[in-house]
DNA sequence: ATGCATGAGCA
DNA sequence: GCTCATGCATA
């Protein structure tokens, strides 16, 4: 059975048509020949004749629950990897350095699983309505997803876990192993409304895990992604993103030509620009989207910086060629069918005013810019 | 922490 | 070709 390779490199085929033209140092295509001789810019691939799919089968690392201690990746990380701290059992994993993890001991308030149940469901601070004994597990409220995700991080950090130390116990866990990427994300909210609800169950079980089995190495194990030959990140000047963005503020869904233009106006690559709008897009759709109207480039078509006050996301009534899509003030349009079949589960209740303007993100935090400043 | 990229699934 | 989940690579 090798599936594998239907789709995998069959892209490939198309997708080196776009060449870099005119900012691509090299001058033939990479990924698809890619002759060892020219792999200065992609990621090298050990094997190439593996599986590519990154992510294992659940079946296929659901085995080894609590891998003793070896590890049979046949994955050599690039001897940059960030994420370090996961091999060699002691690496940096928590139960490696106790850093700052010196738990047990000075944990103010030591979990059990049966409080994080119901820290998911209501907030600690949670004031007294609709408290359920019952573990509604259905569709967590965004405030229930940003507190959770909020105490996450302090139990993850206060326990001496990284991001990546995470993602890993999660794949030993359930056989999904997941990045630093994505950990982090979660943290900080950046996922989609649905992504964050299908996540948090499992970070709950790995708190659990990790509450429960203070100071046993639990799990340390890496089933790790096979290279693959990956584009090299494009780099966008930020004048070039500055133009991108006001585009996309006229057009957040450009046509295929309107796309081959603005890359040629941009120089650059047309699937570059494509990916970017999709990019963009996605951004667009995460709990705590960046806020829009502001000039990318420094020169600010209107350089007027989000004050105080300005806690409503200016926009985006854009995107409904269709008229069918729901503004996203009513929270997560595109969410609301979590399989819930007859009941329909009410949409988490927001406070937002009926007003068609305004952010459909957590009011708490989203307001202020944090990306200009978290940095 | 985040920008650009990949790939599955859908239309 | 889009959306969506996810991650490598990088700032």
């Amino acid at each position: 059975m090798n599936i594998v390779n239907t789709q995998g490199y069959g892209r490939d085929a198309h997708e080196m048509k776009y060449m870099p033209q005119h900012q691509a140092p090299m001058a033939h295509n990479p990924w698809v020949g890619l002759p060892p001789s020219d792999p200065s810019h992609w990621a090298m691939h050990p094997h190439p004749g593996l599986h590519q799919d990154i992510k294992p089968q659940p079946s296929e690392v659901a085995i080894h629950h609590r891998p003793p201690h070896h590890m049979t990746h046949a994955w050599q990380p690039p001897v940059s990897s960030p994420y370090s701290s996961l091999a060699a059992g002691n690496g940096g994993s928590p139960l490696g350095h106790h850093a700052y993890a010196s738990m047990n001991g000075m944990l103010p308030h030591q979990m059990h699983p049966g409080h994080l149940r119901d820290m998911h469901c209501e907030s600690p601070v949670t004031p007294d309505h609709h408290v359920h004994h019952e573990v509604e597990e259905e569709t967590p409220t965004s405030d229930d997803l940003e507190q959770f995700a909020k105490s996450f991080k302090q139990r993850r950090i206060k326990l001496g876990f990284t991001q990546a130390d995470v993602g890993l116990a999660l794949g030993t866990l359930y056989g999904n192993v997941f990045s630093q990427t994505t950990i982090c994300r979660f943290e900080a909210l950046q996922l989609s409304f649905k992504n964050m609800c299908k996540l948090k169950p499992l970070l709950m079980k790995w708190l659990e895990e990790a509450d429960s089995t203070t100071g046993s190495p639990t799990s340390i194990d890496k089933i790790a992604a096979q290279g693959r030959k990956r584009k090299k990140r494009t780099s966008i000047e930020v004048s070039v993103k500055g133009a991108l963005e006001q585009h996309f503020h006229k057009q957040p869904k450009p046509s295929a030509q309107e796309i081959s233009q603005l890359a040629d106006s941009l120089q650059l690559e047309k699937e570059v620009v494509r990916v970017w709008f999709c990019n963009r897009r996605q951004k667009e759709k995460r709990m705590t989207p960046p806020i829009l109207g502001q000039g990318p480039d420094g020169q600010g078509v209107n350089g007027t910086p989000p004050g105080p006050g300005q806690q409503i996301t200016p926009t985006p009534d854009y995107g409904q060629p269709r008229s069918v899509e729901l503004p996203r003030e009513l929270k997560y349009p595109g969410y609301t069918h979590q399989t819930m079949h007859g009941s329909p589960t009410h949409l988490p209740p927001q406070h937002s005013p009926p007003g068609p303007l305004l952010s459909p993100q957590m009011p708490p935090h989203s307001v202020a810019p944090s990306h200009a400043v978290s940095h």
